[in-house]
DNA sequence: ATGAAAGCGCTAACAA
DNA sequence: TTGTTAGCGCTTTCAT
């Protein structure tokens, strides 16, 4: 587009231990135990060598230090298509929480991945002291081969494949949908309640739908399987699925959907149609994600707390790598958010 | 919570070019040069070696190749704090360029950064080769510090302070800015529009501002004070902004919101009021962010390509980094999406 | 309390 | 075409 510059080769060539070592008449050892604040070095030489350091801006290269000791003191996150809003809740707990242990974050997505080769796969042991894996960012085979080298992994949203030892944080999806289901029969009476599933290899999903099953079974209401149709997380697909049930004039007093992206689609199709919600059809979704409480209606859903799954997930890497050992499963709360398009006279604040 | 377990020390000692060398039967010289497919190798002996390689499962270390050459292969890319949804999709474009480029991303949020010491910043010369700055991420004394050490920086959303020479990558607010309001007052006939403005430190949106003032003027409509409230592209802020205007019942066609949050807010304060959007007073947005079009109504406003930024930043960055050039300023066009907020007759295809 | 020196794993200049 | 070797910048052991 516009004119191209031109840069000169760097001004400053870096700096390194020896030039901090030489200018503040030390060896490069007490250098590195000031720096590290590692053993004995007396308070006068601590004080010439910091001074030293921040006079010609020394910074330590990390890969130097990381050759030394053997470790990289960064951690890696993986996650399959960067898209769904939720990973951007999930990122910033995972961000703020490798910072505060002093780990830096390599990110990369494995969606359009192609590597010709182990070799250059983008994360792994070359560059991470560990991985923190989003359920569908990495194959089976490829937990199985981390593992089998006793490399630090923590799942998240998924179980660990095959019941290994593998520590992995998950949401209490199957309680979220049961309250949540409980609401809507208890206190609304609905009894003509759809779902809408979502992709059927998820665990979160798997584990709502069990809720929705759990609890029509509690309160001894018949599932009608025309009422439980695919949603896949997806807005446009449970837009789809509605839209059929609305064409078929089907009997419904609310939906469930597996997610609040299905709901979105859900509440699109159901006007689409010509109803209102909650009035005509009652809809609740999943997550309470970006923006549901401004939608109109406000969206009654179940709270997953992503950031705290970042947070919690990446502190447990940590405490992996550090000492070997984490605890193998974490099972985080969710909470019911009632609002309006239940049929609640919930009214915002702000 | 659940029982700790107990890892073993890895089983695997790291496996090093050595290996593979004695392994193969050649000198680590040739492992170096037929992975990096440099300089002349046999062909049998190509074929050998990497059949050793993952024989043995051999994957460089990248600290080691780092501190030879003097390189990290590492990008970093700065945000302030992870939170408004279009950094995901800025992300998306930043990863996917970057993995594309052969460079490892890493991610630093710098919102309740509080390093003691500049030694210790997350991200910098000592683990990356460059940088990409979103706006508001760095001060711009910290830009000074960088650029006067010629360190690689592209800036995303911002021009280059004092005008130095430091490659930046834009959007193209204004023209944006002027195709909606255009719309608004040719096709639509309006005369009374509010604007809410954001940030006034932002450039985004001191350009939208500009752009609208400059079509008023255009169009010879005199731009009323009291209709150019504070937005801060924030939904709580416009809502509170909108709010008042409506207690005020103040004489308003339309409201362009500076960014789509803060059409939210116009929305909610609107339908708290009692009045109907686009029939009583339009509203549009500016950037096409997640779900607008599934708003009630679909947003009309004005397309920001978010994805695209990040992929031309870093691929700006990335030429940066290998030929010390860049173009000096790249400017990404805008496009006006019509849908039914502003009072056209838009039907959503899905 | 401090310094000398080895060596982490890799690349590249030079030699053969 | 292949091997030898020095050295990137740092930490750490072992002296002193």
């Amino acid at each position: 587009m516009n004119p191209d510059r031109e840069l000169t080769s760097p001004k400053v060539s870096r700096v390194t231990i020896k030039d901090v070592a030489r200018q503040a008449g030390v060896s490069t050892a007490t250098i590195s135990r000031v720096i590290n604040k590692k053993g004995q070095v007396a308070k006068e030489t601590i004080d010439r060598v910091w001074a030293t350091v921040h006079e010609i801006n020394y910074i330590p290269q990390a890969a130097a230090k990381g050759l030394r000791i053997q470790k990289t003191q960064t951690v890696g996150f993986l996650v399959g298509e960067l898209s769904a809003p939720f990973q951007l809740d999930l990122l910033r707990g995972i961000e703020s929480a490798s910072r505060e242990s002093g780990y830096s974050l390599l990110i990369q997505s494995t969606c359009r991945e192609s590597f010709p080769d182990h070799l250059f796969r983008g994360v792994g042991e070359h560059n991470t002291d560990g991985l923190l894996v989003l359920v569908g960012s990495m194959t089976e085979k490829d937990i199985l081969y981390f593992y089998e080298r006793d490399f630090p992994l923590v799942l998240i949203c998924q179980s660990a494949p095959q019941n290994l030892p593998i520590p992995y944080i998950v949401l209490e999806n199957k309680s979220g949908a049961r309250k949540m289901m409980d609401h809507l029969i208890e206190i609304h009476g609905y009894c003509r309640i759809a779902f809408l599933r979502g992709p059927s290899s998820q665990e979160d999903s798997h584990w709502r739908e069990q809720g929705y099953y759990e609890a029509m079974e509690a309160h001894h209401l018949a599932v009608d399987p025309a009422l439980v149709g695919i949603g896949e997380f997806d807005e446009k697909v449970a837009k789809e699925t509605v839209r059929k049930w609305m064409n078929e004039n089907a009997d419904i007093d609310a939906i469930f959907a597996g997610d609040d992206e299905s709901a979105i689609g859900a509440i699109l199709a159901i006007h689409e149609a010509g109803k209102r919600v909650p009035e005509d059809i009652a809809v609740v979704g999943f997550d309470d994600s970006y923006l549901t409480h401004a939608n109109i209606p406000p969206l009654t859903t179940v709270r997953s707390p992503i950031e705290e799954l970042g947070r919690k997930g990446m502190q447990q890497l940590v405490q992996l790598i550090q000492t070997r050992k984490a605890d193998s499963k974490i099972l985080l709360p969710t909470e019911l958010i009632v609002r309006r398009s239940c049929g609640c006279n919930y009214i915002e604040r702000d």
